[in-house]
DNA sequence: TGTACATCAGTGAACGCGCGTTCACTGATGTAC
DNA sequence: TGTACATCAGTGAACGCGCGTTCACTGATGTAC
């Protein structure tokens, strides 16, 4: 059953973006490595042929979710006529109730901080390296000196992060405080 | 071995406020009946006599850790000497490396959204009425139309949230910029 | 007020069950000659 | 270039282990008379 190094390196790779989605919609801890490898169409007993722990497939996972998600964000940004206008657009798209109940993972900064926190110094410095591509990405957007722009930066991902985050925290208990959190953020962060 | 009906109860009080420090320290899926329990003096059998399930101990302790939170930020803020000085003075403490590093739960907005967001109805009705006194509590302290003063709170709120939240997922992987972001955040949400 | 019995908080062992990880095996690919 | 053998990705069963929950039991408290 050897496959060729073509089709082991499509494999790991399918395997890594699975986890992303699925450890982002569910959290880490509650999804297995079985189910990562089930969804990728494996059955479970291979994974050690490629990754040496779940935490080291955690840790790529982040990295893999981070990538695609600041290449979202900075896209959605250019798209804009004028620079406030795509930033704009950007900060309506992620104060939706369409990224909130995302099936598609969302922003791993709102989905995994507190497994993160959690976990190692590996898992850590993924996560670290995505903040720092977000902030690089906003502080650009921002008026005033370097020093300056990346302090904004830090203050509107803080209020991005923090308002999903408690938006999803009650959705299912108390709807419209669910909404209300978004729209308020938005208003807001866009001044 | 039966118990006074006052030696239950306190008995009971203890699980809850057990559970709420540890819940938040390490995260619902990561603290076992058995901890609790043991944590608080018992063994693991005599849980069911309080409870119907972990879900409902984890209920009651975010409502638990919300109360107390709360109460906290209130004392914080009515003892400054000016409005805004209390307010000011609550933020340094909440976006301090202290607040990040706590050892005795800290704010149960971030410690435990992931987790909320992740369980039932019962949970997050908790946890949207512990955001609920949060608001209320800081629009007090803006000015503004009372809708303007909600807006507000509601950003602000997301702001520290987010901020603590990042700076403790990437604490033990990227120490400089955890500290960072608690101090921007702390000079942004301040003005 | 005393007394006999029912109640029930706490104990500690046990129950299924699912997890991360390991392992012997398979057989097509890769490679040394 | 052809061939014989080593490699290794994937399979599926198995391993310890720890979890939430259940249960029979204990014995002091609560209560009905």
């Amino acid at each position: 059953m050897r496959l060729t190094k073509e089709k082991v390196e499509e494999n790991r790779v399918r395997i890594v973006e699975t986890a992303s989605r699925m450890f982002r919609l569910r959290g880490m801890e509650n999804v297995t490595v079985a189910d990562v490898m089930k969804e990728s169409g494996f059955t479970h007993g291979g994974f050690y042929n490629h990754f040496e722990s779940k935490e080291q497939l955690a840790t790529e996972a982040i990295a893999c979710s981070f990538h695609e998600a600041a290449n979202f964000l900075a896209e959605q940004i250019a798209s804009g006529s004028k620079k406030q206008k795509g930033l704009e657009s950007a900060l309506a798209n992620y104060l939706s109730p369409a990224h909130r109940d995302t099936e598609s993972g969302g922003c791993p900064a709102v989905a995994l901080p507190v497994d993160a926190a959690r976990n190692g110094t590996d898992v850590q410095t993924a996560f670290a390296e995505g903040v720092e591509a977000y902030l690089d990405i906003l502080a650009a957007q921002m008026s005033g000196n370097k020093q300056e722009a990346r302090q904004q930066a830090i203050a509107l991902l803080s209020g991005m992060v923090g308002a999903v985050l408690l938006s999803r925290a009650v959705k299912n208990g108390a709807a419209e405080l669910s909404n209300e959190l978004l729209r308020a953020a938005q208003k807001q962060f866009c001044r």
